[in-house]
RNA sequence: GGGCGCGUGGCCUAGUCCGGAUAUGGCACUUGCCUCCUAAGCAAGUGGUCAAGGGUUCGAAUCCCUUCGCGCCCGCCA
């Protein structure tokens, strides 16, 4: 049984409230709430007792405190007007963690196995060009996701599901075929060449029903498996896939497994998905194509029908994706999707076709809502649009300028380390650290901010803790935490205390941006303590105890950097 | 027209699920701090009708209703 001090510390609690509660004949469920600064540390309000036992809540905080003795992680509960204040045994709680951190090291924080297994998907974009800004937050969730429930516990297995059919892969196909382009790429890359068929195809399309009648051939030739077509589209979409997958190592991301959606056309899946639903009784054929008639299910709108095949016979996206739904449900106990948010409704259909199916599940979805640019939604037709590896280059060299700067002693090479994982980490930072669900202007000033709120802050604050360990030669191995009785050594051990929790917490609500909170709390908090208390000057027990919580502070810092997917150096 | 989400100091943001003690932190601005383990740091200060209105409650940023503003969706696109 693993299981971390702090979180020992409020089951006690709760069980002798559970207890104390019964003996007074009250039947309530306890809540807890963390005190404010100075009033313990967890805090049990009693107004809501108030009605049920007919007595002032103050009263009854009296009763309570009074009711319960101290225990072993339980210094101290006293009664403060409404509320009974608990208070953490300070000693006890900080050799525990402290121990617990040095003998965990990376695993510090690490939850117990969990059998589930957990199918993550995340990025898959198509695969017609380079990944801009706008989406650049569906990877960072998906990957800091994956790496917090992993620490949770869960076995994870990410994948990028690529859309290689469909109707966007013709019209690049077409293009690459058929076309000559009129400018010179922004880069010497195939995504960033293949972008450009791709944009001027579908101009193309737009002008002349000839061509469209051309993409629309080559669309059924693609899902009924004439094999030209599909080698020649897949070889296109693997092409850019391979430039997007590398963008994304930049930003430290990468996939356990690839889907290619033409697997599900490929091995009949999908043909079975349309004959279950054609089968069904919400099933409505017109001209040719079939939909569902959702409006029992809750679908609302100008369009309650979810149409699954063309009037041709072949497959919608939607119909794929069900498919592989089926065969993610095959290979995983909980899968999850993170989508942008325009997909809310496609999920919502998709999950009454499932039911319509006879299939009792469904992926539990996280959804973000889309970055946009000051002057608007990013269009990458109008031009409007920040391309994800401008960002990084550009997050990098102004890195580089401030390690520079600051660091004019150390090689070329190690600055230019040092600024990759600066401006790498400043951008996962800077669009984790604010709730999915909450749109985002794209801001440079933001974006390139490497204070206060931002990886750079927390990245120094462990380069700190790195310098002192390492000036630290002699290491006893033994400590008294004792001897750690500031003010700011407490408070840091308390941080520390909490990073467990901190991760369940994040796991259990499938929500990363908490993480980027706690790194900013742990990071400002360690700083305070560098900048008050003398570790390397401090002598026998004192530096000994002192040098054990920098130790503990530095795998705290750097176990969570890891969890948001930044590197932490050990200089900069 | 219908559905979903968001609205917190000049700007960004936590807290909202599960109502409780002076509403969290950052940016910017003002002012201090490097003979002292890296100043990408620390300390202090200015700044708030928690979109608006109503309701429930001993108590509402948090729950309910209404309104307004913004985003997204309602394709034989993906």
């Amino acid at each position: 049984m693993v299981s971390d001090t702090f979180s020992r510390f409020k089951s006690e609690v709760s069980t002798v409230l559970a207890d104390a509660l019964a003996k007074l004949g009250v039947d309530s469920p306890v809540v807890l709430d963390i005190a404010p600064d100075g009033m313990g540390d967890l805090a049990f309000p009693c107004f809501p007792l108030a009605k049920q036992m007919r007595k002032a809540p103050n009263v009854i905080a009296q009763e309570l405190a009074s009711s319960i003795m101290a225990g072993d992680l339980i210094e101290k509960v006293e009664a403060k007007g409404g509320y009974v204040n608990f208070h953490v045994g300070y000693d006890g709680l900080a050799q525990s963690v402290i121990e617990d951190a040095l003998a965990r090291k990376d695993r510090y924080g690490a939850g117990e196995p969990k059998k589930d297994k957990i199918l993550l998907e995340h990025t898959s974009a198509n695969p017609t060009g380079p990944l801009h800004v706008g989406r650049a937050r569906n990877p960072i969730i998906g990957d800091t996701l994956a790496r917090v429930m992993r620490m949770a516990g869960y076995d994870v297995s990410t994948e990028f599901y690529v859309n290689d059919v469909g109707r966007q892969v013709v019209v690049m196909t077409w293009g690459v075929k058929h076309l000559k382009l009129d400018d010179e790429p922004d880069r010497d890359a195939d995504h960033y060449r293949y972008v450009l068929y791709y944009q001027k195809a579908n101009k193309c399309a737009e002008e002349d029903p000839a061509i469209l009648k051309q993409m629309d051939e080559m669309l059924y030739k693609l899902e009924h498996g004439d094999e030209e077509t599909v080698a020649i589209a897949r070889e296109n979409c693997e092409r850019v896939l391979q430039e997007i997958k590398k963008s994304m190592k930049r930003l430290n991301i990468e996939y356990d497994g690839i889907t290619w959606e033409s697997k599900f056309v490929q091995d009949g899946s999908v043909d079975r998905v349309i004959e279950a639903l054609k089968r069904s009784e919400f099933s409505v054929e017109v001209d040719g194509a079939y939909h569902l008639e959702l409006e029992s299910f809750g679908i609302s709108g100008r369009e309650t029908k979810w149409v699954f095949t063309r009037s041709d016979g072949t497959s919608l996206y939607t119909t794929r994706d069900l498919a592989y739904h089926l065969d993610k449900f095959s290979r995983t106990d909980i899968p999850i999707n993170v989508l942008g948010e325009d997909q809310k409704l496609g999920m919502q259909e998709l999950a009454a076709a499932l039911k319509i199916m006879g299939v009792d599940r469904k992926p539990d979805v996280v959804f973000y809502s889309f970055v946009s640019l000051p002057e608007g939604r990013m269009s990458t037709r109008k031009g409007r649009v920040v391309y994800i590896d401008d960002l990084i280059e550009e997050a990098t060299e102004r890195a580089y300028e401030e390690v520079k700067r600051r660091r004019p002693d150390i090689s070329e090479e190690k600055m230019r380390g040092i600024a990759r994982v600066v401006g790498v980490g400043s951008l996962r930072y800077n669009i984790i650290r604010i709730q999915a669900e909450k749109q985002i202007v794209f801001k440079w000033e933001d974006a390139l901010n490497f204070e206060g709120a931002s990886a750079p802050f927390v990245q120094y604050a462990h380069a700190r803790a790195c310098s002192i360990m390492n000036k630290a030669v002699e290491l006893s191995g033994k400590f008294d935490a004792r001897h750690l009785i500031t003010d700011h050594e407490k408070a840091l051990v308390k941080i520390i205390s909490r990073f467990p929790s901190i991760i369940e917490d994040c796991a259990d609500n499938r929500r990363a941006h908490p993480l980027a909170a706690y790194a900013q709390e742990l990071a400002a908090q360690f700083n305070q303590f560098y900048r008050y208390i003398p570790v390397l000057k401090a002598e026998g027990e004192v530096r000994e105890a002192r040098l054990a919580l920098v130790e503990a502070s530095r795998w705290t810092i750097r176990n969570t950097l890891m969890c948001l997917g930044i590197d932490a150096p050990e200089e900069m």
